[in-house]
DNA sequence: CTGTTAGCGCTTTCAA
DNA sequence: TTGAAAGCGCTAACAG
């Protein structure tokens, strides 16, 4: 039905071989040759099937990105960057969504092998890993984002994130050291612990007593940062300054003041808490009642993820160990 | 290297024919027969390489998504939709990026036809549409979504666009029929232009006149909201309601807004205008200015278009003519 | 520089 | 119910 290589060659009046080179570039073929081919190519509107190329080379030249949502501005930018980087290589993004289950992970990362992807770039939904060896039984490099899990070693990209939450804790204690209260996710994520971490060193540092009341975990949603900002300010005595983990956590714990009346900081100071989060997003200058946050490189970090597994898939340089690239963050006033 | 069906074959002591059946669900096949090939199945760790597969039946059970951006909530949900419709179907989704660029647009469909994806949906970037056509030509099923194309005809999901901003519309003018104000984005594109139709005929409708100084146009970007509305309140006499036919375009207004000291209507009703948008989003509750947005079904566009495209790639009733499904619009209150 | 040819791993007649 | 064998469309020795 569709042009094969041999209706190429039949029109050109040259063998397949001969076409193929020409679809590859292959450098010695005359010149007068190639004329010909590519008229016939033309001609015909031939285009090449992939699927017949990578049975036959063994490489599909494309790479299976891992995020646990499709919606979520974060795990999407970091995609932009894989795909910036991939632009001039050949290679294309087939993105994946593992829905924030290990279970659909799994099944995901079976398909993306199935479909014979030459590497693939994760976001892990949970500390669990274990399942990502099948990667490694099936020779599929692989590079994770974000964070790290238990049970499976590779190549990945984080942020310093103890760093940059102590840097913001640091900003908000110098203005007002009186109670700090803590939004996070769950702290057997490493990410979120990391930061967790951060919160804490700047208080010990400091001398400043940690409440556990106002510690709160949740699940890094929307939802969940509205509940916690609730719980924290049904306190008889909430704490002035809040550290949030996270972006969509920051979202609803704005969602929760917005819409039971406190006032935001827009116009005066009398903002009834002092928000400082992790990551900045588009909508961070508009989230009230915050004029800090901490900027992850996210489109950095996809390009520095990009750049790893093309190594490893190019492998002209066997490299051994596994490399850990830790970015920094930076603080960004409001 | 990889364990092919060949090995799973001589370990069970049958035909390669016969694992292709048991891998196959083929009913007639011996329960006996078919136990121990399942047995070195799972003892080899075999694991199908769909590309041979593919090759061979010419599907890849594969569809593609062409977006204009991945960072963006609404064309991602869309793709969400699309997945939950697919998750029982055994296709999977790869979804690509056009970079609102036409051009890219091009390259991403060739990919997509050398890659052999079974179908298409896509979220046009422009109102060109005449690449689309290379589909046709090698016979791969489309679906538009959200807006329609030149020179292009398939089917499609949109949404009642001019419905949707009439009722916005008829919403704030019974609250206060003064001035109105537009800011929207290329009237090129179907959707918005539909929208402005919608505006002109509720204003129409009631006898308000339109002011062409407060009718923008920009991009439908943040960037181009902020300018939008820094142009409208730049006016001697700005307009007291505005509608903007899009979300990122309202938040960039309200960037404007909220960076230029004007107060939300938190608390108080003396803001200085009222905004009504088109799309709800999960922040949409905490733009300030604004207590209405016409809210798209996205979810269901999404799971709509698969529902097409399926239709179309079973090919069980030959389908002659395109459909065009027109869902409905809601307006939400915050 | 170009052609011949042997598969890549799978499915699917056809024959047994 | 199973096996033998012929390809799907392409690439890569190898030979010329």
């Amino acid at each position: 039905m569709a042009i094969r290589i041999k209706d190429v060659a039949e029109k050109a009046g040259v063998s397949t071989a001969t076409v193929s080179r020409v679809l590859n570039n292959d450098p010695k073929i005359a010149e007068k040759t190639k004329k010909k081919v590519l008229k016939a190519i033309h001609e015909t509107g031939y285009r090449m099937n992939n699927v017949a190329r990578s049975l036959k080379t063994s490489r599909t030249r494309t790479i299976g990105f891992l995020a646990p949502e499709l919606v979520n501005d974060f795990f999407m930018t970091i995609a932009q960057g894989v795909e910036d980087e991939l632009k001039d290589s050949g290679y294309s993004l087939i993105v994946c969504n593992s829905n924030e289950s290990s279970h659909e992970e799994e099944k995901r990362i079976e398909l993306l092998a199935e479909m014979c992807v030459d590497g693939v770039i994760i976001i892990p939904s949970s500390s669990r890993g274990e399942h990502y060896n099948r990667l490694k039984n099936m020779n599929i490099p692989a590079v994770l984002v974000d964070r790290l899990v238990d049970d499976f070693e590779s190549d990945a990209v984080l942020v310093d994130n103890l760093q940059g939450a102590y840097k913001a804790m640091e900003y908000l204690i110098n203005k007002d050291n009186s109670e700090f209260g803590f939004i996070g996710g769950d702290l057997s994520l490493s990410n979120f612990r990391e930061r967790y971490e951060g919160f804490c060193l700047a208080l010990e540092y400091n001398n400043i007593p940690k409440n556990p009341d106002y510690i709160k975990l949740g699940d890094c949603h929307i939802e969940s940062g509205y509940k916690m900002m609730e719980e924290l300010m049904n306190q008889p005595h909430p704490p002035a300054h809040i550290f949030i983990a996270n972006y969509f956590m920051h979202v609803g714990a704005t969602k929760y003041l917005t819409s039971h009346g406190y006032a935001s900081k827009a116009g005066n100071q009398t903002a009834p808490v002092h928000i400082a989060s992790f990551d900045d997003m588009t909508l961070s200058p508009i989230l009230g009642f915050s004029d800090l946050t901490v900027s992850q490189p996210m489109k950095v970090m996809g390009r520095e993820a990009a750049r790893l597994l093309l190594e490893r898939i190019s492998g002209e340089n066997e490299i051994e160990e596994n490399r850990i690239v830790r970015l920094e963050t930076n603080l960004v006033t409001h």
